[in-house]
DNA sequence: CATAATCGGAACGAATCAATCCGATTAAGG
DNA sequence: CCTTAATCGGATTGATTCGTTCCGATTATG
């Protein structure tokens, strides 16, 4: 019940990300001196979020990346199953894996999929933008 | 974003114990062969749930295990946490844990407290009884 | 056309997790 | 009161996944 650290990664640059917006593109070594996170992994990360599709990557000299959507339209369940997949609390759900030695006895299976849905809806509710506010505190 | 194995078994169990509640006491090794958990994690998943309080064991022959509450009245989060500690989606909300690097700097701290209580409420409104229901499928 | 800087994917090492085994404790039965 | 039986509790081993790092392919610039 803990995302991976990858995620934990993601969501800082993304914040990190969206505080340039108005800079019209940033590099991810940039962002990784800002955040603190470690360039090589800063690297993988753009790769997998420039492949879900959450930011925009120009390559060449002077490239970097940008926010492909307004911070206000991309949630906290986009960012997390960019980078683990899709949200699925066990293997269960998961397509094509029949590992669980129980499958069709087992009562608590068909009860996951409201399960999943409800954790997404928490996370869909929570947007980049109001990750990226200062604290109030 | 996926809740490990031990988890998943333990809800198993922990249905299964539901559908036993008549019976005063079931032992771990019956509610394995009965949901195919290997015995010893049954042992070891019995012992966590205990020291949690889910479930009252008693020793010596002819004991076991049974629910200490109703089953309406135990709520998923609670399985969870018995299992795998407080939900906390990130390391920085651990008490104690400061190898973040960035703790001041970041600006996403202050708002995963928000994020966890919106992901364990999701969790605390699916109750054991609910999830002891048979499919409607 | 040569150069430089970037993204993309693949390989290595470390840490955590899951499963297993053995010892201590406890209640019942003779 | 002693023996027996069955259970919890913690410690060890192995495997899987995660995190990090490095190298090659691509692309805009000078």
């Amino acid at each position: 019940m803990r995302l991976s650290s990858m995620t934990d990664y993601a969501v800082v640059m993304m914040s990190a990300a969206a505080r340039h917006c108005g800079a019209a593109r940033v590099n991810a070594a940039e962002l990784a001196a800002e955040t603190g996170i470690p360039v090589p992994t800063a690297q993988k990360l753009a790769s997998l979020l420039s492949k879900a599709g959450l930011i925009r990557s120009s390559r060449g000299s002077g490239g970097g990346i940008q926010l492909a959507r307004p911070a206000a339209a991309i949630s906290l369940a986009d960012i997390v199953e960019a980078v683990e997949g899709p949200i699925a609390m066990t293997a269960c759900v998961e397509n094509g894996r029949h590992d669980c030695g129980l499958e069709d006895s087992c009562a608590v299976k068909p009860h996951w999929g409201a399960v999943n849905s409800a954790v997404r809806g928490a996370l869909t509710g929570v947007t980049l933008a109001s990750l990226s506010q200062e604290a109030q505190a």
